[in-house]
DNA sequence: CAGCCGCGTTAGTCAGCGTTAACCTGGAGG
DNA sequence: CCTCCAGGTTAACGCTGACTAACGCGGCTG
């Protein structure tokens, strides 16, 4: 039985079980975990009520699965990211660019994911949750190094908490969906980039350059494969 | 019977009612308000389950003051010191400061408010969900008209939009509460600072002042009453 | 001293919800 | 044509958890 997990390798059909995921994760973001039954999961799917035994062990399984899913993708992606700048031999700047854009690309892209990931953490099992766990402090390591090799005068802690913030700013996208609408998603992703930019460029004390961020970043050399929202 | 509440404002004694709430809105946040029973909020108290119900109407009852009381803390927090700044003459600059500083005390000081402020509003029924909304679009201005006043090339919309990412931002401190214990709470303060003014300084797209933020920053006059914490 | 009353207690009710059980069906395969 | 089974269905069960009822008790007040 589960062994034709396999097939859902094709990513051709939504194959209702990640049609299923899909629906709850929108549910779950919108309601939270414990205020969404399992028939309005079934009911948003088509199907009604206990149908969705057939597909999952349980409602604990299904977010299970989102959120291990979620931290996943998220890790693998930055790392494949990481790996490519390292390989392509660009500059920290463009490296932490490269994963600034990642990110963005998933909170824009899996904003109710992005929601859950940080918000129904503990309602898993112990085993679970501590593999989210990890892939997320990989994922924070992924980016501390980043933001290490481009402004080296900060601190472990500082640029660790840094990271945390800039997660913060980067996912309240969700936030503002309703009442205010965003512009388009270019638009969006380019104000976002430069949020996030400015605001580690900022992180470092006091200090030395005297003009603050720009003093550092100009210690780089010129990036020539930046893209046209990184104008500095 | 609910006349005599005028004497809740006697902040001497922390008056069981604001120890209840308090224990709530730990609890809330630790684990999501379907997630704990009104049994473990008595027993947080000392009081074990319905004897709450001498205090409060329900368990809705006590989050529906929880989310107005601080998004009405938070507003008038605001408030009174943009109108400070007003009255104080100060720079757009040292205006948003104080903002930014109001904000991050509260996000020190009450976490778990904070947390639930943008987590557990949908939770509440229509009048008082309104009542939050409404206060909390009134915050939202106090920031837009500040950071439009420091940087008037923004838009309406990036403006907000990079306010929201800002509040993002300065709210996610409690995420990283567990793991990485922070600094001292004057450190934390300043970083957190530096993050969000580096943040907003980057809105602007591309343009004119060839500096980018601080370039505008050095318009204002150098702020005399200033904490430490604010080189620039 | 007597009675009221704020404040709690314990036992019980009742609804909601996750999960299971038992049954049904349409299409593929021998 | 019969069988099997993936994938549904509805009915029912059990538990949890919010809320109510009935009662108890100490401390002001008359």
């Amino acid at each position: 039985m589960v062994s034709m997990s396999t097939k859902t390798a094709g990513t051709a059909a939504p194959s209702r079980r990640e049609q299923i995921l899909r629906e709850a994760a929108r549910l779950f973001a919108e309601r939270g975990f414990h205020g969404v039954g399992v028939d309005e999961i079934g009911a948003a799917v088509g199907i009604s009520g206990p149908g969705l035994y057939r597909h999952f062990a349980g409602k604990d399984a299904m977010l299970a699965e989102l959120l291990v899913g979620i931290s996943r993708r998220l890790y693998d992606g930055g790392r494949r990211r990481a790996e490519e700048s390292a390989a392509a031999g660009l500059s920290p700047g463009a490296a932490l660019d490269a994963l600034i854009d990642g990110h963005i690309d998933f909170a824009l892209d899996d904003r109710e994911l992005i929601t859950l990931h940080d918000r129904e953490l503990d309602r898993l099992r112990e085993a679970d949750r501590k593999q989210v766990r990890k892939l997320q402090r990989q994922y924070v390591e992924l980016w501390v190094s980043a933001v290490r090799a481009l402004y080296p005068d900060l601190t472990e802690l500082e640029a660790r908490v840094s990271v945390h913030t800039v997660f913060g700013l980067l996912n309240s996208t969700p936030h503002l969906s309703g009442p205010s609408a965003l512009p388009d998603r270019e638009t969006t992703a380019a104000l976002l980039h430069r949020l996030a930019r400015g605001a580690l460029s900022s992180a470092a004390p006091a200090a030395e350059g005297s003009g603050g961020g720009p003093a550092v970043q100009a210690a780089y050399p010129p990036p020539g494969s930046e893209g046209p929202d990184t104008p500095v």
